[in-house]
DNA sequence: GCTACTGTACTATCTCACTAGTACACGCGT
DNA sequence: ACGCGTGTACTAGTGAGATAGTACAGTAGC
């Protein structure tokens, strides 16, 4: 469970976190009953502070994504994976979204962007995703 | 002159500001030696404070794409039209990477990803450029 | 000269995200 | 029972962005 933290992203670092676990449910790689890293581990691992860390688990407990498993630690929720798939198309594409919103606004060209968009498409892999239970 | 603000949207105010007049300028709708609207003007435009506008202003200045009247107001300087095209390419590109580099990380396949840029193409004009002088 | 605008330059305050530290209760293994 | 992990729940502080207010100097129009 391998997850990565950008300060200079513009996005709050707790949103990061939460975001990350959302993907990793939707994908597969958590399966449901999984426990994920520890408050203070996680915190370790990304050299943040372990609130930090625990506010974004709160949030993912609140929308029923993890569930909290009192002195052992956070699992991934039963049943959180269909909606996390939901939620993941709805992040990825609002954030696309602005993106256009902003590109439209600042007066460039359609060839301008489809020649970006081709770059980026290139490294996208086609891939298979991990199997859900 | 038409600058809009949005306040959930991660970039800091000044920051939205600072990009909006950099397009106007890379587009050609501000023109050499053409004021921009005062500080307090735009502050009451905006519905913010006028400081905010005037930190935008001045990283504006000193990146040179404005310059000050003093007791006129600020205009837009003269030969920034393109260092402000080369930066428009540049912000809009590196926001655009970043949307891939997380919808890639989240997992979704390739054609999840075109579909909704093909969606979003659809509504992105193909247009001619303003002249710029 | 006066008025109304302009940018500039402060000071003080607020909010939010984040950090740091601490303490408590729970669960597990020895 | 003890030790070591866990989440949870605070308190206090910092920095960035934003707000509010004020004052000064410059410019233009009357």
């Amino acid at each position: 469970m391998i997850l990565q933290i950008d300060p200079s992203s513009g996005l709050a670092i707790y949103d990061q976190i939460v975001r990350q676990l959302k993907f990793a449910v939707a994908s597969g790689k958590l399966r449901p009953g999984e426990l994920v890293p520890s408050v203070r581990e996680l915190s370790k691992q990304l050299a943040i502070n372990p609130n930090t860390v625990a506010r974004a688990y709160r949030q993912l407990q609140d929308e029923e994504v993890l569930e909290s498993v009192r002195g052992l630690g956070m699992q991934m929720a039963a049943g959180s994976a269909k909606r996390c798939r939901a939620d993941r198309k709805k992040l990825i594409s609002a954030r696309l979204k602005e993106v256009f919103r902003e590109a439209r606004q600042s007066g460039l060209l359609r060839s301008d962007i489809s020649s970006l968009i081709e770059k980026e498409l290139k490294s996208f892999p086609e891939t298979v995703e991990a199997d859900t239970p």
